[in-house]
RNA sequence: GCCCGGGUGGCGAAAUCGGUAGACGCACGAGACUCAAAAUCUCGCGCCUGAAAGGGCGUGCCGGUUCGAUUCCGGCCCCGGGCACCA
């Protein structure tokens, strides 16, 4: 008897793959056609088991279909641009180009020794020109649309390494390499308007049933719409140029205008034109505003940090009562957001509540609920309750509810030309530029005569270098005389080119129509995409980290959408079902640099202690014995040098022992905390399913012929049924996407098939049907040895080859019963079982469970009350 | 801080419409085979109590609805994800 080895099974499975080239997909009218994709995959240097995770979800679904009739396409490419790059090669000194293509052909290999049922004909890596020019001949597009534009944004600064940092290179409110504080800096730069899209990306989710509702629920969120107030506090502050700053109005955006009779203060951001004016002849004010300038642009930062003011001196108009109102700078108040000022209301609103208490400004009631007392002591959260409050000590608004008093008091500040309801979203426009080098080149040409110039059409595309070694000390790109010099296209004098490169998620909003068509010609030209694409998307069935639950997710709705609306696509949305798969936890180690940034250490380059119950009491690095720091379980990440190499499992166990692991420890879209343990137990079970096949391979190959199942005996016919029912529980688990229990439901095969009486009447007809079953089932989970198995026990003639061999069917008469058991309980209480014929009807059943010894023991002759029985589940007798 | 999830034995998990809690596996224990070990196979395995039969408790915590709650409702605690320049 051959023993298992995977190594053997899954290279020949995979080169027989290879040879008859069986992944391809085309595009053909007689099947339907079925788009399955994976979020691309960053190439970091190898596979982690987030990705084995993603692309085995993605292959099962794939190979489960693929017998089910479907003409399936699974592609595979490669997110190539963006910072790790960079990082690498500030580390090792190679250029990004060199080292990002030769991560995409290691990671190329461990994906095909996987086993995934990927098309490669299809591949494309996002850092390749003839990818990027699309993203430069498309932004272009929008730049004569309107849709994107330039203005001014805020980054972060590094003042010593004279560089740009993103956030995740912020620590503590300081650059990750130098130590230095960072800095907010305003700087031009792209932007898409996607606020224009804000409605219809709203909208639409409530016509995608096959998304998550949490998903939808997050993008809701944080599409944000609202509805409110924008009004004006009138002024006569004058600026240098003796005018009213602001035409005399300081604008603010409120959805509380019910209650604006009790404004007390205003603040504005530090950027507000009326903060830089006053700060002119108030050196504190100015101190205060530059420190605001200062510090995080990070939005968690800015929620969580102390919320901080200063007056400025000014008074604006309240625009009902007339009264003077104190202008305030604060520090939580964003300029980029709405009009950079805000209403104070601190008897209804917690925030503002606080800042009154703090600087002592007035705190006046205007909403009031019956029975409940309003202090200035302490907050309460009935305080901000617009559902019940009333309006209070509010002239002529006094005891209209919310909606009513914002219809009234919006009426009155548009009857004074000083306000109107208006919609708003929290969303934002998509800032595209990034400071950096390893990304698309923006096509555009600064030139001093004619301003900024879009590269021509025909020019593209705008080819960045790729021999660049960034040292962490701005964009390299800007040190390339070569590429920096050009002429200007429109009057051919010597001109500037754009450093700045696109944000990597334009890459990820478009690349999956790119697979439909990887040489896309319209007219016999180069396009970005043709009619294929139209044949394979929408996108059947999109699978990736929740990570991307919003921004790559909402990026990619709204750039369908523009491309949409440029007759490029057909479709509305891209991804009519969506997959959003747990992450993959594993521990994290660090110890801080001196410099105060952080150095992550891998799981296996340290040693752990353990206290009893098997939590980490402390770490030391392998490498030089000293302690570093333990942080918990968090998502495999490269910058957490957390994850996890599968090529070590892959090698020991074979890629069919991974990919059961992976996919049996938890269901799709749960967490996986990555334990070694496991591993070991996938591989056993799948050793003990190739010495079942090689034990009965004989007897299989024998047992051809149809046998009729009522002539089988009891124990076969039992056992027969266990497969039925498992066979029908993996069919709706593969339905819902449950593939845990689809390997359970294999793994219960295997043991009825081990329990059963091979030698009784129907034995041998039962053990090929079952195992031709099993096969099937398990197939798409652990493919090569199932492919081994199909063809050694002869299948493949009955069936033709496994890959598009017929799905098993349920036999309704495998299920079929004569008796069934009920549970029988007592006041809710388990307390027996009833067997019942399998027709019995509920006043039988009933007259079963009164007359039953567990009744006339529990009941004690008490009288029952009630007799519930639920059919085919179990009755409960109440007394 | 705000938004979205999650919490079930020693561990990963299952339970399809409110109806047997813990399927399937890991770890562990006992046994078989073996000179021995590995591998493999068999049995046991939520907690407490009990010789056993049985009884009690048990799905993060507190409360509610129901004949019956892991499932529905209210409140709380803890953990994870996102927060616009990581991808």
């Amino acid at each position: 008897m051959k023993p298992y080895n995977p190594a053997e099974i899954e290279a020949a499975a995979q080169s027989a793959w290879r040879d008859a080239d069986v992944y391809r997909a085309v595009e053909r009218a007689d099947r339907r056609k079925f788009f399955c994709v994976s979020m691309l995959p960053y190439p970091s240097g190898k596979l982690h088991m987030g990705h084995v995770r993603n692309y085995t979800i993605n292959d099962m679904m794939y190979r489960h279909l693929r017998m089910n009739g479907c003409n399936v396409l699974m592609p595979m490419g490669w997110d190539a641009f963006g910072l790790p790059a960079e990082n690498a090669a500030m580390k090792n000194g190679v250029p990004p180009a060199k080292w990002t293509y030769e991560n995409i052909a290691y990671m190329k290999t461990q994906c095909q020794a996987m086993g995934w049922a990927i098309d490669w004909s299809r591949e494309l890596a996002t850092c390749d020109p003839s990818y990027y020019r699309w993203n430069q001949w498309f932004f272009l597009k929008m730049l004569e649309k309107g849709i994107a534009y330039k203005k001014t944004g805020v980054v972060n600064w590094d003042p010593v390494d004279q560089t740009v940092l993103a956030n995740e290179q912020v620590i503590d409110g300081r650059g990750w390499r130098s130590g230095a504080p960072v800095e907010k800096r305003e700087i031009p730069m792209y932007y898409l308007r996607i606020t224009q899209y804000a409605e219809e990306l709203l909208s639409s989710l409530d016509r995608m049933p096959g998304w998550p509702e949490r998903v939808k629920t997050m993008q809701a969120n944080w599409i944000g719409k609202s509805v409110g107030v924008r009004f004006a506090f009138p002024h006569d502050i004058m600026g240098d140029d003796g005018q009213p700053i602001g035409g005399g109005r300081m604008y603010v955006f409120t959805t509380r205008v019910d209650t604006i009779m009790g404004v007390t203060f205003c603040a504005v951001a530090a950027e507000h034109p009326l903060a830089l004016h006053a700060a002119k002849g108030n050196p504190a004010l100015a101190a205060f505003i530059d420190e605001c300038r200062h510090g995080s642009v990070i939005e968690a930062d800015m929620a969580t940090m102390e919320k901080k003011g200063m007056p400025t001196g000014l008074f604006v108009t309240h625009p009902l009562t007339g009264d003077r109102v104190a202008v305030w700078v604060g520090n939580y108040v964003l300029i980029g957001y709405g009009d950079g000022a805000v209403m104070g209301v601190p008897a209804h609103d917690e925030r503002d509540f606080a800042f009154a208490k703090k600087y002592g400004l007035a705190i006046r009631q205007v909403t009031a609920i019956d029975g409940e007392a309003f202090s200035t002591d302490a907050w309460l959260p009935w305080y901000e309750d617009k559902a019940r409050g009333r309006c209070f000590a509010s002239g002529k608004y006094d005891g209209l509810p919310y909606a009513q008093a914002v219809d009234a008091i919006a009426a009155d500040l548009a009857a004074l030309d000083l306000g109107e309801k208006r919609t708003t979203f929290r969303l934002r426009d998509w800032g595209i530029s990034r400071q950096r080098y390893w990304g698309t080149p923006i096509p555009i040409v600064h030139c001093a005569a004619c301003g900024d110039v879009p590269v021509p059409y025909a020019d593209l595309p705008v080819v960045l270098p790729d021999d660049c070694v960034p040292d962490g000390s701005g964009n390299p790109l800007a040190k390339r005389a070569d590429f920096v010099d050009c002429a200007c296209p429109k009057c051919g004098q010597p001109a500037k080119r754009e450093t700045d490169t696109m944000d990597t998620f334009v890459d990820s909003s478009w690349y999956y129509m790119r697979y439909a068509c990887p040489d896309a010609t319209v007219d016999g030209k180069p396009a970005m995409v043709d009619a294929r694409n139209d044949f394979w998307n929408p996108m059947d069935q999109y699978i990736g980290g929740i990570t991307h639950a919003i921004l790559h997710l909402l990026y990619a709705r709204f750039w369908t959408k523009v491309m949409r609306d440029m007759g490029l696509v057909k479709m509305d949305e891209p991804f009519t079902r969506l997959l959003t798969q747990g992450m993959v936890l594993n521990h994290i180690y660090f110890r801080r640099s001196d410099k105060g940034g952080i150095d992550y250490f891998a799981p296996d380059s340290v040693e752990t202690t353990h206290d009893a119950s098997g939590k980490v009491t402390g770490a030391r690095s392998k490498a030089d014995g000293l302690p570093v720091e333990y942080d918990g379980v968090g998502t495999m990440s490269k910058s957490k040098l957390n994850g996890v190499d599968p090529q070590d499992m892959v090698d020991r166990y074979g890629a069919d022992a991974a990919r059961l692991f992976v996919m049996f420890a938890a269901p799709p879209e749960a967490t996986l905390e990555w334990s070694d343990a496991g591993v070991e137990g996938a591989y056993r079970f799948l050793k003990r399913l190739w010495a079942f096949g090689q034990a009965r391979a004989d007897a299989i190959r024998a047992a051809t012929g149809a046998f009729d199942w009522r002539d089988a005996a009891p124990a076969v016919k039992a056992a027969r049924r266990d497969i039925h029912l498992a066979l029908k529980q993996a069919n709706y688990d593969f339905d819902r996407i449950q593939y845990n229990t689809v390997v359970s439901a294999g793994m219960k095969m295997l043991n009825a098939l081990e329990a059963a009486p091979a030698g009784a009447p129907g034995g041998a007809a039962f053990v090929r049907e079952a195992t031709s079953i099993l096969i099937r089932v398990l197939y798409p989970v652990v493919p090569h040895v199932g492919c081994a198995l199909w063809d050694e026990l002869g299948y493949a003639r009955e069936f033709g080859p496994l890959l598009d061999a017929p799905w098993p069917q349920v036999d309704p008469l495998a299920l079929a019963q004569d008796e069934i058991e009920l549970m029988l309980q007592i006041n809710g209480k388990l307390r027996g079982k009833l067997i019942v014929p399998a027709g019995a009807d509920r006043d039988a059943i009933e007259a079963a469970a009164r007359a039953s010894a567990e009744v006339a023991k529990h009941a004690a002759g008490a009288p029952v009350k009630k007799v519930v029985v639920v059919p085919g589940r179990l009755v409960n007798v109440v007394v």
